[in-house]
DNA sequence: TATTGTTATACTCTATAACTATA
DNA sequence: TATAGTTATAGAGTATAACAATA
């Protein structure tokens, strides 16, 4: 495993004791936090104007692509508990962007659906989405693009 | 560019405007999120017992690393701005993790320092890092991680 | 003027716990 | 009993704005 590659300034500080499992620079996770942050950011500038954050886009994405899908359903495509679901339905809901429904077939479900405001503010969002992405992919090959999908993937399936 | 790839469910929705750039399953930023997110529970299932989080440990890390840096030091670093910076330090003083000193080439910095419970926290943190690492790469070649890294390196820096 | 630290403020995400209604 | 939704609560990260001290 290779360590201690293009180390900024000091490789073996003071006061230091064992446990030194090399440089952060090394750490995967360090890397992938600067990265995410990194996209956050620019997201948030691309969407200032529209005033949504990531997962009120992602939780619109997936509402439009499976229309009367419920909260349970949401929760588990984007890995979040129902508290945290229920939070951001409630904004979304909130700016009439989609609206709550009840399940036909189980009456403890939600069936959520998209508003007329909600389809058109999905569509300018996926055109703001589309750029985003062109910024973020501009730094790889098409096929790197691939690469890194599946090796993020790999991290949450 | 390869798009609807093992699509899951829906495909072409009733209601889907103009502007559909794909599935969502295509986003690179999609992706990156739920990764993270998915390191970010397994990173605080291993630090709840030491009670501190991914921004924690990497501030003190850096300042193990680089005795006497500056809060704009730190934040350059970790791409936070100064009242991000603040905040995580005021949590990490408050437990007496680090203290603050006065610089001594310029008036207006700080000088960050680990205390003794710092440099041992810091030590028990390593371990639980090395731990935690160990479950993230366990789906990868050593080459694979390599590559991960130099393609999230290419979103950060 | 610019930089650094500081404080105040606000919003979002995240998680836990307890409660209600339904299966 | 288990599941789905709900509410309350709390902590953490993020960002902006304004201010004081220093360069």
């Amino acid at each position: 495993m290779a360590r201690a590659k293009e180390s900024l300034t000091i490789t073996t500080p003071p006061g230091e004791d064992a446990g030194d499992i090399g440089e952060i620079r090394d750490i995967v996770g360090f890397h992938l936090r600067l990265a995410h942050g990194a996209v956050y950011r620019h997201f948030t500038e691309t969407f200032v104007d529209l005033g949504l954050t990531q997962k009120q886009v992602s939780v619109l994405w997936l509402v439009g692509d499976h229309p009367g899908i419920a909260q349970t359903g949401l929760a588990q495509r984007m890995r979040m508990d129902r508290a945290t679901t229920m939070a951001i339905i409630n904004r979304l809901e909130a700016r009439s962007l989609l609206e709550r429904g009840k399940s036909e077939t189980d009456g403890r479900k939600q069936s959520l659906n998209l508003t007329d405001d909600g389809r058109a503010m999905l569509a300018t969002a996926k055109e703001a989405i589309r750029a985003h992405e062109e910024w973020l992919k501009s730094r790889y090959t098409a096929r790197e693009v691939q690469l890194l999908i599946e090796l993020l993937t790999r991290l949450h399936e």
